[in-house]
DNA sequence: GTCTATAGACTGATAGAC
DNA sequence: GTCTATCAGTCTATAGAC
C-alpha cells in the first residue's frame, strides 16, 4: 500500500490505469478486454482476477473520472474565503487546466452515462446537494436580491460556465478542421478563452 | 421514387431511419445489425442485402446526420439580406428548435467522429471554406475593422455560440440531475435560453 | 499471483429456398 | 426482394497448471 496513487505500481492500480486510457478513448462497447491487458503490460486472465468484468472495471473507472470531475467543483464551491467572481474566475482556471491534460474526460463522461445507471451515479456522488447547499449557491441568491446579478436561476450561471469552458474539448475535432488548427493552436485558443471566460460570464450575468 | 423524403416508405428507407434511430442512441459499437433490423420491422439478411454491412450503413447515417446539423448552419451564414446580429439570433433558433426535437444529435456526432475518416467527412462537405468564405465572416471582419466589435478571432464567436446552445443537449443527463429537472422543465429551460443566448452574445463580443 | 488454453456466448455476414 | 438457417470469427470469462 503506497501513500500516494501515482507511485503505486501494483499489478491491480497497473490494470486501472489502463483501462482509464482506453475506456476513455474507445468507450465501453468498443473496448475489449485484451486491449487493457496489453496496455497494462498483464495478461487477459489477470484483468478478471482483479476486477471480476469488464462491466465492474468499467464501473469504477466511471465513478473514478465522475468524482474527479466534480471534485475539481465542490473545493471551488464551498470555500467561504472566495466572492462569487473570484469561484467563477478559479473554476474555469482549474477545469481549463485540467481539461488541457485530460482532453477526453468531457466527451467520455457524456457519451457513456447511458452506461450503469445514471441516477444513482449522481446520488452516490451527492451532486445536487453540493450544488444547491453551496456557498456559491448563497452568494448568488445574495446577489440577486441585492439587484446586482439578474435574476435568472443558478442553474443557467453553470450551464454557461461549462458551456464556454467544456464545450470547446468535447467539440474539438470539428473545432480543429474548422479553425484550421494544430493541437499547438488549440491549446493556445483555450489558454485565450482562460482569460475571456470570466469576463464573459460577468458580463451576461450582472446588471447594467 | 417518392418526392418527400418523411413519406418513401421503401424498405430501403425503413432500414435507414431504423438504423439512425439506433445508431444516435447506442453510437457505432454498442449497435446490433439486429437491432437495426428489428427497429425496422425486417429480416437481419435483408439489411446486408442493401447496405453490404454494419460500417458502410454506419457511414451513410453519420453523413446524412453531419449534412443535417452543417446545413442550418450554412443557409444562415449566407444569407446577405441579414445583419451580423440577426444572423446569430436566427442560428441560436435553428439550432436549439432542431436539438429540441433530435437532441442526440451533437452526442452522437462528437462520440462517433472517431469512425471513419472524420477529415474526409468534412472535406466532403467543404465545411472549413464555407465558414470562412461565408457572408457572416464578412461581416464579422468588417464589424471588427469599425471597432464595433472587439478583435478576436471568429472562431472564438462560432465557439460561443455553439457552447451556449449546443452544449446542454450534450450535458442533458447531467444537467436534468443537477438542476433536479424532468424533460419538460428541461426543455422549458432551453425555451429560456433562446431568448437569452442572443443577448449575451451581443454583450461578450460588442465594444462598450 | 500469473500464465496458457479453451469454453461458451454473441455477432456480422452469407448461402440458398421461395 | 424477403425470408430461415447457419457459418466463421470474435470476445468475455474461466479452468487449471505453475
Amino acid at each position: 500500500m503506497s501513500a500516494r496513487k501515482e507511485l503505486d505500481n501494483s499489478t491491480e492500480e497497473r490494470i486501472k490505469k489502463a483501462a482509464r486510457v482506453i475506456f476513455h478513448k474507445k468507450g465501453f462497447a468498443a473496448t475489449r478486454t485484451r486491449d487493457i491487458a496489453e496496455e497494462a503490460g498483464i495478461n487477459l486472465a489477470l484483468l478478471n482476477y482483479y476486477f471480476r468484468s469488464k462491466e465492474r472495471l468499467f464501473n469504477l473507472i466511471m465513478f473514478d473520472t465522475l468524482s474527479q470531475f466534480m471534485q475539481s467543483l465542490i473545493g471551488v464551491f464551498n470555500n467561504e474565503d472566495t466572492t462569487l467572481w473570484e469561484k467563477v474566475e478559479i473554476f474555469v482556471f482549474n477545469y481549463i487546466d485540467l481539461l488541457l491534460v485530460e482532453p477526453g474526460i468531457p466527451l467520455f463522461i457524456m457519451s457513456e452515462l447511458r452506461h450503469g445507471n445514471p441516477q444513482e451515479l449522481f446520488t452516490r456522488l451527492n451532486t445536487q446537494d453540493i450544488l444547491t447547499q453551496s456557498v456559491l449557491a448563497q452568494q448568488y441568491q445574495e446577489a440577486v436580491q441585492k439587484g446586482e446579478v439578474k435574476d435568472l436561476p443558478m442553474i443557467q450561471l453553470l450551464i454557461n460556465i461549462m458551456g464556454l469552458s467544456v464545450f470547446p474539448f468535447v467539440a474539438s475535432p470539428m473545432i480543429k478542421l474548422i479553425g484550421n488548427l494544430n493541437e499547438d493552436q488549440f491549446k493556445d485558443l483555450m489558454l485565450e478563452r482562460k482569460k475571456l471566460i470570466p469576463g464573459w460570464i460577468a458580463v451576461m450575468f450582472k446588471k447594467e
